[in-house]
DNA sequence: TAGTATTTGCGATAGACTTGCGTTAGTATA
DNA sequence: TATACTAACGCAAGTCTATCGCAAATACTA
């Protein structure tokens, strides 16, 4: 959880400039346990009074994914999602019922995947698994 | 690999009529490796010189969809692909260069998803892994 | 072959995302 | 602190994927 200041000084790091909405979004980054889509950054932005078009976020979150700042993720709804890329690789457990999104950490499938990178003779450089399906909350 | 007769059986067996284009898509995810997106399916039918628009592609998948002939998937880009259901669950191998898609046949994940499941008491109906990365051909 | 229910074509619509362009505003320098 | 440069923004228009309503066409059944 950064701070205003620590979120200024990261844009600067990535050689962004940091503007208001910049900023805000970054710091609704760091406190978030979800990966956001645009709608949702949007939104916040609004109620914080920052006025930044849907056309500026998706610049604002394509600046932030292509200085290696967040990544772009998607988990098969038809939109985008983007999450802090300093979280590291890891995967998604979906409620098919609530929405809710959780990270898995701990990755199990390396062996996997370098059978079959040596298998198909692939160079393999990341890879998503989501699992989908009913949360604790949603099985009552 | 069906031949157009079959094709019209498979149809008609999941109460579907069989139409022009429908019997031609049938054809095309019989021989095709890949996971279909619709403008391919369109690109395919006007070749063929049987005119089917947008809406009705659309439709058509979906109905081969919810009778179970086909399955949608959706593999980071922001649009539905289409594979034929009777080949199974599997997962895939995307290369990032030529966008060529391979199937992997063999899942190797269902311990790590059992162990996952029961640490989040999570039900799990679902999962989709795939591999991003540089094909054989492209590492040339 | 006629009747009917399904399917299609067309047009409109919606949502996600992008682009061009003129204006605004961070930031570096003096 | 004032100035200048350039990145970033707002707005409007446009693209692409997907869906829907309705009238016309067509596949199947009897």
């Amino acid at each position: 959880m950064l701070n205003k200041h620590d979120c200024k000084s990261e844009l600067n790091d990535a050689q962004l400039r940091a503007t208001p909405a910049r900023i805000a979004l970054m710091e609704l980054f760091e406190n978030s346990l979800e990966p956001l889509d645009v709608q949702t950054m949007i939104d916040y932005l609004q109620k914080r009074n920052i006025t930044a078009d849907n056309a500026t976020v998706f610049r604002i979150v394509n600046a932030f994914t292509q200085k290696g700042l967040t990544r772009q993720i998607q988990l098969h709804e038809n939109k985008f999602r983007y999450e802090l890329a300093a979280r590291g690789e890891h995967h998604h457990l979906i409620c098919n019922v609530c929405g809710k999104i959780e990270d898995i950490s701990d990755c199990k499938i390396e062996d996997f995947q370098d059978e079959i990178s040596k298998k198909k003779k692939f160079v393999i450089k990341s890879h998503a698994l989501e699992f989908y399906g009913t949360c604790n909350n949603c099985q009552k």
